[in-house]
DNA sequence: CGAATCTCAGACGGACTGAAATGA
DNA sequence: CTCATTTCAGTCAGTCTGAGATTC
């Protein structure tokens, strides 16, 4: 009872097995790491939204970072509570709330920013430099065909 | 407003953003793949299991599995429904249910297993052969990095 | 009118924890 | 007594659906 945690071969050899835990402990990284500085992984996908295409509304937030509309809602006013964006009627269109990332909130981007960094340097210790860059490689190719 | 479902660099960048894109998409086909087979993933991990280490306690085939005790029990309750394995106490010790994979369950193994390298051939098209052994071999570094 | 937006309220399956019962 | 196993109950965060109100 002592080799009991040996995966299956017949699991082992399947891309998709691999594919799922390697996301599981990324993600389990990328939560640890974000909550100790008290943040959520939407907070970092929501600033990077805005800081690369400037004030948006909610909804456009929603496509740029893949967040359903609900969850942008929530997320939204949690940066607003901290100060990091600034919700506001849009007054050309008034369905829309505009959100503006605000000068703390793009410090705030830099920093979870140097925390996704050394996320991915946790995960792919095991591989040199070449050998990650052919894995981002790789899985651009699935995501883009 | 068209070209409003771009991705901020800042997230395309990142290996753990990729790596989640692929997973997500792969657990996807892999979920609607066996729906049209009327089974879960949990089915499979069980059966391959079964079929490599032999008739197992529910405990065990937890930890080969990487399932949650509860799961495991009620996926294993599943496969009995189906006459895929079967239920018995053990003997020897009777705190256990060793769980024992049928001829039929062995049979279903196959059909899963082809319906599985299906699903890697679509979520891998974009790769050559090659390529997907690269994909492999990388992913693999990780897992037992 | 149809279509888009924001918001809330709840559903839904997956991962997990706690605890009780049984027996080694 | 301590530990492992099975099972049920329930939590928890993440994802998504429905519906309503508003505005284009």
């Amino acid at each position: 009872m002592n080799d009991d945690d040996a995966t299956p071969a017949l699991l082992r050899a399947k891309p998709t097995w691999l594919i799922s835990q390697v996301s599981t402990r990324a993600h389990r990284l990328l939560t640890e790491r974000l909550a100790a500085e008290g943040a959520r992984g939407y907070h970092f996908r929501l600033l990077a939204a805005l800081a690369e295409f400037g004030p948006s509304s909610q909804a456009s937030l929603g496509r740029h970072t893949g967040m359903d509309r609900s969850d942008v809602v929530a997320a939204v006013g949690e940066l607003a509570a901290q100060g990091f964006v600034e919700r506001a009627a849009d007054a050309a269109d008034r369905r829309r709330n505009v959100v503006t990332m605000t000068p703390a909130g793009a410090a705030r981007l830099a920093v979870l920013d140097r925390v996704l960094a050394g996320v991915q340097d946790e995960l792919l210790a095991p591989l040199s430099g070449p050998e990650r860059a052919g894995l981002t490689r790789l899985l651009t190719l699935i995501t883009d065909g």
